[in-house]
DNA sequence: GTCAAAAGGACCAAGGCGAGTACCTTCCCG
DNA sequence: CGGGAAGGTACTCGCCTTGGTCCTTTTGAC
């Protein structure tokens, strides 16, 4: 019996890409500010506290809070009472690197996977109390259908809150990873109301459909909903 | 507009994880070799031509590669001619690590998301060239439905060739790691030949379902699939 | 038979990054 | 007005990575 499938060398040997300490850091805190995950005016923890929870070194996350201080995503005060804190007037958002606007398809893919898993399983064990937040988040998207970047972020929360009724820890960073992507890219594009109140209702469709745990409802209800996405991004960028 | 639903900061600032070169080089090559993406006998590039390919210098790769020679994986020979080779006997799996045993559950999820999301996409854009050799393996399996191991490489197969027919490289290397978590997890645990035809007429009945290109239904199929696996588990694991 | 080429094997000096530590500066609160 | 809590600064030490050079073994070509 012979195998009948290469193996893919290409894969195998591909280059390693090892992220420093410092850039670990500094991508982990960037990402949860741009996507507001912590909010404006928000106080992170006092640095010697921070850096033993996120075990590096002090000197290493000062790298990562000089460099967050000087991009203006953040501001620190020193002596008591000080501390680091998200800007109030939050820089605008760079336009997405080339590396993902070559692949940007791939990050779809990527964003696509995670979605579909976090639907199945979030009607699979999802309760109606870790439930209630969302149809709240729901609601706030409803008001704020005129303004996208305060749409775009209760959608991430709603899509990483999703995340979270699995349980599953890992499955949160991978939706927090594939949404940081996702915002890169749509952050410059046009989001006309109709279209934000459209995918909206599919938001509330699918918690009903949660809700009810119909997983495989709640998966395709969840890959119409990101078509919407990508139809969008496939007419307006290269590849 | 109060946000309703806090941030995890738990997540945020969970502990970075900083693999060094040596460490990442190690695991890419003991994956791929663990599970049978580098045949026994299989001549690796050499190892001036490897180091490039990798990204690492040579010291770094040669750590990782003597590693790989002294657990038995690999050996190689000096001289015109010679190189590194993969063992044509195997050193025995060892038993899963503490810390994948614990969140065994967190695995699956993973796993479960990443092959749904490559069910639905190889049924949108698969060619029947890229599942012509998938159609092999599943035949390949059902000859050595009594030989666990070579199933279970062939299996291997199987998914991540699912994963290459989606085009998205990055879904092969999440593909991989699943993969790699799981048979970690199931090497040790019986495999009666029932349960192994049945699993392969699943791989039969989702190819099918994939030709056609109904996406809802290869989810559905996936998503069945793989739930022998998690039911095998959740008799045998803690947790 | 000889030799050159190709491969793994060994070693080393330099540089950089990160952990750890100590100390300074600022500012609120009692 | 002093203590304490926070950020800011400066330094050392050790490990890892790099990049080289050189050696040994083997084989294929001439």
């Amino acid at each position: 019996m012979k195998p009948v499938l290469q193996p893919t060398p290409e894969t195998i040997y591909a280059p390693v890409r090892s992220q420093t300490a410092f850039e670990e850091t500094l991508e982990r805190l960037g990402t949860a500010i741009k996507l507001g995950l912590l909010e404006p005016g928000a106080q992170l923890p006092a640095e010697r506290e921070l850096c033993a929870r996120m075990g590096v070194s002090r000197s290493t996350l000062r790298q990562a809070l000089t460099a967050l201080v000087q991009s203006g995503h953040l501001h620190a005060t020193r002596g008591r009472g000080g501390g680091t804190f998200v800007s109030d007037r939050p820089p605008p958002a760079d336009p997405p690197s080339q590396e993902l606007l070559a692949d940007w398809r791939e990050a779809c893919d990527i964003r696509r996977s995670v979605e579909l898993g976090v639907a199945a399983l979030a009607a699979e064990r999802a309760t109606a109390d870790a439930l209630a937040p969302l149809e709240q988040l729901v609601a706030q998207m409803d008001e704020v259908l005129g303004d996208f970047p305060a749409y775009r972020q209760a959608d991430v929360r709603f899509h990483i809150g999703l995340a979270e009724a699995t349980g599953s820890l890992r499955l949160v960073a991978a939706m927090t990873d594939a949404q940081s992507d996702m915002t890169d890219l749509i952050a410059h594009i046009a989001h006309p109301e109709e279209v934000l109140g459209h995918a909206n209702e599919q938001h509330a469709r699918l918690l009903a459909v949660i809700r009810r745990h119909d997983a495989a409802g709640a998966t395709q209800l969840m890959a119409e909903h990101l078509q919407g996405t990508e139809h969008v991004l496939a007419g307006l960028l290269p590849g």
